[in-house]
DNA sequence: GTTGACATCTATACAGCGTTAAGATGGTCA
DNA sequence: TGACCATCTTAACGCTGTATAGATGTCAAC
């Protein structure tokens, strides 16, 4: 509740604390820069503080991974729905990569193995959510016909690679003096009218 | 020269020795595993001898990820050249997402930014020469007509991605049960007819 | 209210890491 | 032979994640 603007007791709500911390280090410095004892820095409690309530470092990454997918979920979610799917999957297309360049730090942690714990009962169903808008926008077109699983994977796949290159920067060595936006925003049309079976 | 057996005076050439222990490790237990001085134990040296060689950890991975771009160029030119440039790309795809997934350390490491100096000459044509069975192939289909660069961007977008998801496990929560070779091959023909203008 | 049980956090320690500095060691060339 | 230089060792520094034992505050039952 935060009532005494003094370092309370045990602290109050110290998992929220550690996570909100954990969250501003990837965002600043990068997911190389997060560790576990800055987090607990910054949240004014010792170094071993956060293994009770998150057992490893894993443990409090995954809870800021799960918050990546739902903002990215939220981001991709903030796209209008229209009655011209190919208009709103390209939409949600530069949303996503949108959302890649703004949170690099989230972004790559929410693709790194190592630093997630897969196993989370909320992971599956966390990252599936984050797709739903570009599930829903596929099935409005193609009216449930084909396979809609790899309909998505197959967009996904195309957004997300471009998404990694334009973050990984080798989209200069394609075209130099372009923003990684401009060049989203360049690209993307192209790339989604033929990644889509229904576009166009 | 390895002429005796024995551990020799300075070692000989510490400099390969400590490249090819690094990308050991890196394939042993991902790159993640790696570490700088594990990689001077097997080598048989003191921890602060790498630095003479590369100064930095970065110093030593940015070669293997050298070899590593290599390596891949080298895989994707294993693809016969036929006179069907459609199949060949698939190919070649085909062997992208198979390097990615048969060599997952060097292929995270390639794409690491913060473990990679990208500032290095050799780096850009590294890159450059790895993704030329791409560009050739697509050269021959489309006869030089349109954007080059953009071509091969698309096309690697979609690959890359492809190669990603199925390298983090993604595609388990589409396809259950396939692996990701069958899932690749599944899924690849109708990734590259759509992903490429000049396809099909 | 006092007491016991419990969740929470601190203090401390350990092994491992990357990197640095100073010095030892061996090869090379004048 | 002697000077020079590349190479490698030794030792140390501060950092990391994690484990352990104990202190501290909260809460429920009596």
């Amino acid at each position: 509740m935060q009532s005494s603007d003094e370092a309370p007791y045990h602290h109050g709500n110290l998992r929220a604390a550690l996570i909100a911390a954990a969250d501003a280090i990837i965002a600043e410095k990068g997911i190389e820069g997060f560790s576990l004892r800055e987090a607990a820095r910054r949240a004014g409690v010792s170094p071993g503080a956060p293994a009770h309530h998150f057992g490893t470092a894993v443990g409090l990454l995954t809870e800021v991974a799960l918050l990546g997918y739902a903002s990215l979920g939220a981001a991709l979610n903030a796209a209008p729905i229209t009655d011209d799917p190919t208009a709103d999957l390209r939409a949600q297309a530069l949303a996503y990569v949108g959302f890649a360049l703004a949170h690099a730090g989230r972004f790559r942690l929410m693709f790194r193995p190592d630093l997630v714990n897969r196993d989370d009962p909320r992971y599956g169903p966390a990252a599936t959510a984050a797709l739903s808008g570009f599930a829903g926008t596929i099935g409005r077109s193609s009216g449930g016909q084909g396979d809609a699983m790899a309909q998505v994977f197959v967009v996904w796949s195309s957004i997300h690679g471009m998404a990694n290159l334009a973050l990984d920067g080798k989209a200069q060595y394609m075209f130099d003096g372009a923003t990684p936006q401009q060049f989203a925003a360049q690209i993307l049309p192209d790339l989604l009218a033929k990644s889509w079976p229904y576009g166009r």
